[in-house]
RNA sequence: GGUCCUGUGGUGCAGUUUGGAGUGCACGCCGGCCUGUCAAGCCGGAGGUCGCGGGUUCAAAUCCCGUCAGGACCGCCA
């Protein structure tokens, strides 16, 4: 239909007749038989010179034939790549009217984003999503060549799964053949890929969907893409270099940058300097260990068994208004309250300052590395909710938006292997229970401090996203039952849950480790957009409508009737 | 489950604090003029359930309550 694309015209084109199709980005008329049209494909745009354009309205569809010319002296436009050069139309031929569109298309009007889902064949017109869509199909395709490069083969695992009553709420699928049952959609494709190692696919990747019926958020839709990974006999190190070649290859796909080495921080050191496990590392305000500071305070709120704080450098202009706010803030997020303090010339003008000696002034300032014109915050609490309110704290003042600071990627290593106990004193496993325990905290397992254990899984860390997260995997079948009875799962509860892995590791199960991490969210900081939805071609709201298809919908009596379900009227 | 923000011609906004006639801006749309524009320009025109429901009031886009939709976040996401 078409010899040529709109935006590869160039000055060497002079004197070609080409035939090119496209859209009408936008006309000018200049009278009965001038006028002047862009036409647009995913190339970019071209201007023709039509005789008379009346009926060539926005967002038609042209077919035309014509010859490219140079454009007159003092004509050409720069900000064009074709910019140089013109198609004289001899032929235009409507392919398809169209009505005008429901928004703007150019690039400057910030549309409501319902309205884009809605006539999101429209949308992607546009070049933002053009572009976007473009970057997408870049990181897929450098991540699957690192892979390759690498040795690892693409293996496709099944959509239609079994639930299993770990992680997040699984969607599910009744089954019409037995009713009554149901297949959960793969949260991610963990079992599998390990199986794939005890069959012998010792470097199994794919780009896998994943569905989790979870709130959603700017990072979070349903479904999303995870870079799936496994490999047998091999160390963390080593899956660490894998995922780092294949993030690296995806970040210089995108921006022509190779990123150096991707630095490794302890969960730990995280949570100490930033009161995250997903540290954004592109700026500083980190957290100040203060316990020491007030140890011997007489003011009770810093009685704690942990105080830490952060300074705001030059925020002491802050209004009461705002640190009011910000209290308010901290105490939904969990705290008993926020200390603030502004440093100013004649010292800490603070509600709280007269409860402190001048020992403590002094050393707050010391440790702080405080000066005239900062703002102080600090919080004392339990440790790990200090921490907590901190980091968010952190995050709320000096995040940089998602295009400013380049890109830092971070592994954080050394995550403990359970977070917490639950009340019946079991703990609970902080990835899941298949992760190795650290090799020199083993022994803790034996009566020890199991919320000291330390565990071989690692995430992958950008710009305080988190990116993925994988582990070394327990291959040997005494150290996962221990780790299982510790969690308080019993034989049977095991064999019922997990029992077609553990009888795969009868037969001879492989050393192996592995690693996902998401694609939108990838996609989304090297395309320099803060929601991932900005990079997926069909996502859903937050409350998981999609206006475009008006997903979901009830259906009708008889297709439930087949499924063997009935809806409960809505709770009241 | 919770907190906060937003909702005004087709689109993006202003107007809401301090109630007084659907008032304004830009884009788009329709018609006309226009032979070198490129966010073309000029003239004219059409287009409104101020998200929805209720309340207060002589009077509500504006104040109050509820509700719906969207967004950001906390919880949640092994």
């Amino acid at each position: 239909m078409r010899t040529d694309r709109c935006g590869d015209l160039r000055v060497g084109d002079v004197g070609r007749t080409v035939t090119l199709c496209g859209w009408v980005d936008r006309r000018r008329e200049h009278g009965e038989h001038l006028a002047f049209v862009d036409l647009r494909d995913r190339s970019g745009v071209v201007q023709l010179v039509v005789d008379g354009a009346h009926d060539l309205r926005s967002e038609f569809v042209l077919r035309v034939t014509g010859t490219v010319r140079e454009r007159p002296a003092d004509t050409a436009n720069d900000a064009l790549a074709t910019g140089a050069v013109e198609v004289d139309a001899q032929a235009v031929e409507v392919l398809a009217a169209a009505e005008p569109p429901p928004f703007p298309l150019d690039e400057r009007t910030e549309v409501d984003e319902v309205l884009r889902l809605r006539h999101r064949y429209v949308d992607l017109r546009r070049p933002r999503l053009q572009r976007n869509l473009e970057v997408r199909a870049r990181v897929n395709s450098a991540v699957r060549g690192a892979m390759e490069e690498q040795g690892f083969i693409e293996v496709e695992t099944p959509m239609l799964v079994a639930s299993t009553p770990e992680g997040a709420r699984d969607f599910v699928v009744p089954s019409r053949k037995e009713p009554g049952s149901f297949y959960a959609l793969p949260q991610s494709p963990q079992i599998f890929k390990q199986l794939c190692m005890v069959g012998g696919v010792d470097r199994y990747y794919q780009i896998a969907r994943c569905l989790r019926d979870e709130d959603l958020r700017a990072d979070r839709q349903f479904e999303f893409m995870q870079l799936d990974a496994e490999a047998s006999f091999v160390s963390q190190d080593d899956v660490l270099a894998f995922i780092s070649h294949a993030v690296a290859a995806a970040a210089e796909a995108v921006t022509g940058v190779r990123p150096g080495e991707i630095g490794r921080m302890s969960w730990e050191e995280a949570m100490e300097r930033y009161g995250s496990d997903k540290p954004d590392v592109r700026f500083g305000m980190e957290l100040v260990e203060l316990t020491d500071v007030f140890a011997g305070t007489e003011f009770r709120a810093f009685q704690a068994p942990c105080t830490k704080g952060i300074r705001v450098p030059g925020g002491a202009d802050t209004s009461r208004n705002r640190l009011d706010d910000l209290t308010e803030r901290c105490k939904r997020w969990g705290a008993k309250g926020l200390v603030w303090m502004r440093v100013t010339p004649d010292g800490l003008d603070s509600p709280v300052a007269k409860f402190l000696t001048d020992d403590e002034q002094a050393g707050l300032r010391t440790a702080m590395e405080a000066e005239v014109g900062d703002l102080l915050l600090l919080v004392a609490d339990e440790r790990r909710t200090a921490r907590h309110i901190l980091g968010l704290l952190r995050l709320e003042l000096g995040r940089p938006p998602v295009t400013e600071g380049g890109l830092h990627f971070l592994w954080v290593v050394d995550f403990p292997l359970f977070e917490a106990l639950d009340e019946a004193g079991n703990p609970i496993p902080a990835h899941h229970p298949f992760t190795m325990p650290h090799e020199d905290d083993v022994h803790l397992l034996d009566g020890g401090d199991l919320l000291a254990v330390r565990s071989q899984a690692y995430d992958l860390v950008l710009n305080g996203w988190e990116l993925g997260s994988g582990s070394v995997r327990i291959h040997r079948r005494e150290v996962q039952e221990r780790i299982f009875s510790l969690l308080g799962i019993g034989p049977e509860e095991a064999q019922a849950k997990f029992g077609f892995l553990l009888d795969a590791f009868r037969y001879g199960a492989p050393p192996h480790a592995g690693f996902a991490f998401g694609m939108d969210r990838l996609t989304a900081i090297l395309a320099g957009e803060e929601n991932i939805r900005e990079v997926i071609a069909y996502p859903k709201t937050q409350s998981g409508a999609d206006p475009l298809t008006d997903a979901p919908t009830p259906i009708d009596d008889r297709h439930l009737e087949e499924l063997g379900l009935r809806v409960l009227p809505p709770a009241e």
